[in-house]
Parts: C-alpha cells; sequence; structure tokens
DNA sequence: CTGAAAGCGCTAACAC
DNA sequence: GTGTTAGCGCTTTCAG
C-alpha cells in the first residue's frame, strides 16, 4: 500500500482512504491511486484489515453435510444475499456430531467472524457459551426454539408432523407407516406424525428407522420392500422423513406393479426439485429453503446494522403439497 | 493474550508458544496457562496469527454450484482433508460465471490463502494472471489440462463421451441422441460422444440441448417426451449429460410403459447414489468425487510441503458402469 | 483533502 | 525455558 502511494504521490493512508471511503479523496488523487493499483496488481491484505478495524467481514457457517440438499440450497440462499453486501463464508460440515461442532465454532471463532450461522437449535453448552460469550450475532436455521442463543429462524417440525397426519386421516387412510433417517429433527417429525395419527384413528404407526443421517433411494426402495413382504403392509400411507425415500418407495412400488396411491400412499418431505414429476407425483412438505437461507442472511445483516425491531424467532412455516401419490 | 499470561505469571509471548509449539514450555508453565486460558475463555485471534506469521490456515474454494451434488460431494472430500490438517475453507459459489469468477478470486486472494481450489480449467485472462501473480499454490479439479495455473485433477470429459460412445456401439445400438445442460465440459462430453458414434456407425447424434446449467428430472422427463413425440426417436441409446436427466428418462419411459433398454437405453453420467437402484438401474459413468476431492486436498498439501515430486497433472480416470438401462 | 502517529493481537528473531 | 524487541499491513484518531 506504501508502494502505492508512492506511485502515486501520496502517503499509505491516502491509499487506504481511496480504497474504503473513496469519497473522502479528491478525483484526482483517486485517479493517479486507482492508476497505480491496477499497474501494480497490488490486492489489499484484508487479514491486516479486519485486524485494525476489528470488522472481518467474514461469516462462519456450520451446516450437518455439504452434500445433503436441504443445507446446499439453504446456503445457496443465504450466500448469495451475503455476498451481496460484502461478506465472505467460511464453511464447515459438522456431521450430525455436536462435539465437533463446538471444536468447529472455537475454530471459527478465531478468525473473529462478525455473524455465525448454524443449524438446528441444540448445540452443546459449551458451544453456548463460547458463542454468547463472543457477542457475535447468531443466527439458528431450519428449527425454532423458545430461547434461541442469539435468533432463530426456521419452522416447526413436530407441526410438520401433525400436518401430515391430520391430512393422511382426512384423505381417509387409516394405517400408517413412518420411514425415518437418524435425524433428530426427523425425528421429531415422525414422533408428531405417530402421535397425532394414534390419536384421530386409534391404530399405531409402523415405525421404520435407518441408521444412516443420510436419506437414499435404495433405502426408500428397501424400506417398501421391508413393509410389504415382512410387515404386511399393504395398504396405508408410510410417511418419510426426506422425499429421497419417498421417492424410493414410488420406484419399488413400480417395480412391484403396486398401485399408489390405492395401495400403498406415499408423503415425502423437503419438495425437492423431483418431488413433482415423480411417477406419480409426489405429496409432500414443502419449505422454501432457499428463502429461508435468505432470511436468515437477512437476520444477520438486521444485527450488523444494530436494527431495534430485529425479532429473535421467526417461523417460516411449511406447505403440504398434495400431489398424486397421497 | 497478555491477561492470561498475567494470570498464569509469565508474558504474553509465553502464552503465544503455549499454543503454537507446547513442548517448548514447561510442563509446568503450561498448565498454569491452560488453566488461565480456560478461566477466561480465551480465544486467540487467528486473523492476528495469520498476519504475523504470514499463514493463514485458510483455503479458497470456488465452485460453479453449492447444490450440485457433483460438486458439493467434492467439497466434503476436499474439506474433509483439509480440515484434518488445520485448514479452514472459505467458500463461494461461481455460477458458471467467469466474471464473477474473476471478481470472487479477487475477493479471496485479499484474504491471504494459503491455497485456492477451482473447478474446471477455463479461467479468464484476469484471473489467471492474478492467481499465478500471487504465488498461492493453486488446484484446479474436475477436468484437466495440458497448461493449468499450478495443478489440476480430474479426468478426461471427452474421453467419457468417447467411451459411452464405444459402448453404445458395441452393445449393438445404431441410433444415438443426447441430452445435455448448458455446461461446457457436458459440451465436450456430448460432442466427442457424437463424433466417435457417428465415425462407428455412420450415423448422426440427435442432440438435445437445455438451456439451463442444472440437470433436473423434470428435464428428463421433458427430453424423452420430445424424443419419442416430436423426433420420432423410438429405439436408440439416449446420452445424457447427468445422471438427473438419466433418471427422468427412466421415470417418463416407466410412465408411458416404454421398455428400457429395448426401446430407450439410457447412458447416465455421474453414478450418484441413486444411480444402481434406479428402474431399471442405471448404465452411468462413474468418477469418483470424493476422491478427488481427497486428491486435490493432498495435492495441495504437497505444495505446501514443498514436496518436488508433486505432479502438476493428474488423470483420476472414470469407469463406465453398466447396470440394466443400456 | 491529506499526512503523522499509534496500535489492532499476534509471531519471529534474538537475547538471556 | 522465558522475555524483549520489532514488525505483519492495515485503520483510526487527530492535526493541519
Amino acid at each position: 500500500m506504501a508502494t502505492v502511494g508512492r506511485m502515486a504521490g501520496v502517503s499509505q493512508v491516502t491509499v487506504s482512504r481511496a480504497l474504503s471511503h473513496p469519497s473522502k479523496v479528491s478525483p484526482d488523487t483517486l485517479r493517479r491511486i486507482q492508476d497505480a493499483i491496477r499497474a501494480t496488481g497490488f490486492v489489499p491484505n484484508a487479514l491486516a484489515g479486519a485486524l485494525a478495524s476489528r470488522k472481518s467481514n467474514l461469516i462462519a457457517a456450520l451446516v450437518p453435510s455439504f452434500t445433503n440438499i436441504v443445507y446446499s440450497s439453504l446456503l445457496h440462499g443465504f450466500s448469495e444475499i451475503m455476498r451481496e453486501n460484502g461478506y465472505q463464508i467460511m464453511l464447515s460440515e459438522t456431521g450430525h456430531d455436536s462435539e465437533r461442532e463446538q471444536t468447529l465454532i472455537e475454530t471459527h471463532l478465531g478468525r473473529r467472524p462478525d455473524g455465525v450461522l448454524l443449524t438446528g437449535v441444540h448445540h452443546s453448552p459449551g458451544a453456548r457459551r463460547m458463542l454468547i460469550g463472543s457477542g457475535i450475532p447468531v443466527v439458528e436455521v431450519w428449527d425454532i426454539s423458545e430461547s434461541p442463543i442469539d435468533c432463530c429462524i426456521g419452522f416447526s417440525h413436530p407441526g410438520t408432523g401433525l400436518a401430515a397426519a391430520e391430512f393422511a386421516v382426512e384423505a381417509g387412510y387409516r394405517r400408517a407407516a413412518t420411514v425415518t433417517a437418524a435425524d433428530a429433527r426427523a425425528c421429531r417429525r415422525r414422533d408428531a406424525f405417530a402421535a397425532r395419527f394414534r390419536e384421530l384413528t386409534g391404530n399405531d404407526v409402523l415405525t421404520m428407522d435407518y441408521a444412516a443421517g443420510t436419506a437414499t433411494l435404495q433405502h426408500g426402495r428397501a424400506a417398501l420392500t421391508d413393509l410389504v413382504d415382512h410387515q404386511g403392509f399393504m395398504d396405508g400411507v408410510v410417511f418419510c422423513s426426506s422425499d429421497q425415500y419417498a421417492h424410493g418407495l414410488l420406484t419399488e412400488a413400480a417395480a412391484r406393479g403396486l398401485n399408489v396411491p390405492g395401495q400403498i400412499a406415499v408423503i415425502g418431505f423437503g419438495d425437492q426439485d423431483f418431488a413433482a414429476h415423480t411417477y406419480p407425483p409426489m405429496t409432500t412438505v414443502r419449505v422454501d429453503r432457499g428463502a429461508l437461507g435468505e432470511a436468515a442472511a437477512g437476520a444477520l445483516l438486521q444485527r450488523f446494522a444494530k436494527d431495534q425491531d430485529a425479532r429473535s424467532v421467526i417461523d417460516v412455516g411449511f406447505e403440504l403439497i398434495r400431489r398424486g401419490s397421497a
């Protein structure tokens, strides 16, 4: 920066000003400085800038998994808004492991991010303490809680299970099963579904849980095979914790020539891009993940701007989309 | 850090040492320092550390899209290895836009990353210049080139098209079509396929291109509809630029009661987790994306270690997996 | 509108 | 083993 200044015949400070507050520099010097920057290929050191200004323009984002479309689409919306506002994302995968999450939080906090994005509302006590102690704005997404660390944006997972059960009963189904991945929020959806279905019909729900945290089409096919061949489940509705499972059930049903939704009805979760185009089209729970990510970004930006009416709990809701599969 | 030192009865520097080179501090002082750190909740400022040591432990990673499983699974492998070695990832989406990529590279370079991960081997001249000028190790993935910026790890995209065409001809198909997304690498696969197929059979290949950069099941269904209803393509093989398209073709074929591969044969690309479990199982091109990401991380680590035998072009190859769909 | 001085919180080099 | 000194490359006062 000093070199650039020398070339432009000004001091280092003026170069700094030309970069951060161009309006505070005379048009003429500004031009000379810009020429010098171009000539040297100078790229300001943001690390030093962050240290001096106590503003890093860095956001720490922690998600369970990059490859799960649920989180990546959320991140897409989030990072887009953040980028437009001059922030950069440091990203890490927690893998549904809260100890690992805590370690990652500590590492990220060392970079002095201006904000933190967390997935879910359950974090280790140590993580909570560090986050609160840091005084950095934190937004928790994909779930809601009465007592967020700072603020949270999401929807009620049990609420989706409730809605699915009520829909299923109203649609006339009297037998039900669930297919659920090893994911705490998915389990809460399952439990709410089962409880409500039982309440309304008096019938127990057959619950099938998978050890994997990631739902795949393969396991969806296996689940229907299991349901039909071993559990004698031949008519009723299946509430899946993910559209991937639901797609697997539809695939297996097609392979077996089963009628959907006549013999087996299927409800997915997520409304992924393929859900409207499966055969038959999938009935599922829609959550606008991109918008959720954008809302999370908005919440952080509000906090940065010290907006007084920033809310701390935002329920973005969900929607049950009825298509052909149930 | 000075406060912690005071609590432990040592100077600030000793605290720094205890953190970075614990072996260079006596066990007794080390313990006292650790106690003080715990008591204060001190988290070292990595920004300041990076500035002083000229080592940021930050890696800039640029991918076209977070939501495309191709890139996210690559990132998963990459970030895992990097994390294990103490590096943190700054991630951005370029959206297949090379101007945007250049802007992002400049922003990232400002953070003085220790390494850069780029997707693809085609970058704007300005981007190349900045990257080379920075002297920072760069690894380009998902493609190979004779003249990488620094090093590249990937496979030959035309090679996959060639292999698919040869497989198709050998399997007896004499008519062929392609379904391709608006992606430069996908187009190179398509062109190689079409050229080779023509060379071997004398028959032209019907090419269907989609404007969207992201392949979806929906467009795959639409493609088959178009092929069958408007192009009179009723027997032959379709080489898709993504498993998503291929899955759409299979879905539409099932919906229409077409025989696969008897009437319509389908070859996908990617071998995504569902490919082995579609109905019928999908013939596709497999690339081990997780391993590719890990190899990219390894290449960067080698460069950090100034390993002399680090190679600059690594072809990880691909594999044509024959299942039921072709 | 521009510059001089001080310092952000750490590491590196050198003494002791 | 531990402390002292001098920066890393910026931004932030405060003068002029």
